[in-house]
DNA sequence: AAAGTTTGTCACCATTTGGTGACTATTTTG
DNA sequence: CAAAATAGTCACCAAATGGTGACAAACTTT
């Protein structure tokens, strides 16, 4: 009845679990959302679709399971501040938000799993973007909320408009789009500019707000 | 051979072409653009399948012309100029913005296009944002370029960012979230702070870029 | 090694989907 | 009105898709 857990033998229920979960994020990468069908997950994982439904009872499950799995913004929010945190965390806002903005450019994964969240209704991913916002929370309420005092929900305000913006823009390069406001989002020179703006913005959020 | 255009005949080329232009649309708001189906326009449009490819060539083709048809900025833009154009269009900036950013959280289908051109490649989706992006060169050229002079790069990736956090935003609050940053993007409340946070972006770059 | 349990394979089914050929009905033209 | 052209219907096909029951293979326990 009972299983050794750590077998090295042909078939491993928790081996194969991990095969179908890999093929999840390989599809998502690749394909987007759209593409995880039953039927290709499994080619991908190289085993039978009727495990899908042993193991995690569907495909739906499978792809909750996945999406609970992988620490999606572990890699983004750069809470490592390699910047130091006074002045309301001026520094360190900047720093993170043009980090971001370079990060989710290069991130598949996560520009899939951010257009996915603006696509369709799904449980795991309001779990996922609830988890984040909480998290934003420990930073907004640690740092930035006492230094603006009562102007703290425009501050937020303020980053979220330009946090969004750099999500947009990240998404919005990739299919239909390279210029927006004439600038160039997916040329070197063009990021600059945006990034130069980022800065700017905040910067004047700091100061003038 | 040739027919009559303005028949009201029961049988008539023209009525049935908008009829499936029109069953297109609904699908596209209502459901979104993966929803699509050539057997499900035709149910929709009350009418057989066959006729999609006899008068279109088939799904992506009268997909095509949708899109193409339909001049989805019109609306949005708002080129009415409700408010004098000077100081570099500062005042009308802001205002075209700030409706932005209303019209677009109102308006479901203008969101579903928005949210396909970020989903995958096509051809018709490519042309509609060149030709928006064309548009705005004109009062980006002709009013805020020469305002700013050599900094009119900054001023156009600083708005770049602020419009594609209105979008974002947006298309945000429909699915999975509510709160960004902690603002309810649902929320009248939240909302203006979001439109506060606008105007202050706007106006520090027009004072301080 | 036999029995029992878990893991995996395979053939099969129902439904959905995109697509078409052959036909009928209506309208237009001569 | 008859012939020709156009509009529309319907049955049908092939492929894709989601899902499952019956069985075989491997592993564990006794």
């Amino acid at each position: 009845m009972e299983k050794e857990e750590t077998t090295g033998a042909v078939r491993n229920r928790e081996q194969t679990r991990q095969k179908f979960l890999a093929a999840v994020g390989e599809i998502l990468t690749t394909k987007g959302f759209a593409a995880l069908k039953v039927n290709d997950i499994a080619k991908v994982a190289g085993l039978d679709k009727k495990l899908i439904y042993n193991y995690f009872g569907g495909r739906d499950q499978l792809i909750d399971e996945y999406i609970k799995l992988k620490d999606f913004w572990s890699n983004v929010k750069g809470e490592q501040a390699s910047v130091p945190i006074n002045n309301g965390g001026a520094a360190f806002v900047e720093e993170m938000v043009l980090s971001q903005f370079d990060y989710v450019y290069r991130d598949e994964a996560f520009q899939k799993i951010l257009l996915w969240s603006l696509s369709e209704e799904r449980g795991a991913l309001k779990k996922l973007i609830e988890a984040q916002e909480a998290n934003g929370e420990l930073l907004l309420q640690g740092i930035t909320d006492p230094h603006f005092g009562e102007r703290s929900a425009q501050f937020r305000a303020a980053m979220a408009v330009i946090i969004s913006g750099t999500y947009y823009l990240d998404l919005f390069s990739k299919y239909n789009g390279t210029t927006f406001c004439g600038i160039d989002v997916n040329d070197e020179a063009g990021r600059a500019e945006i990034k130069k703006s980022l800065s700017f913005l905040i910067r004047s959020i700091y100061s003038h707000l």
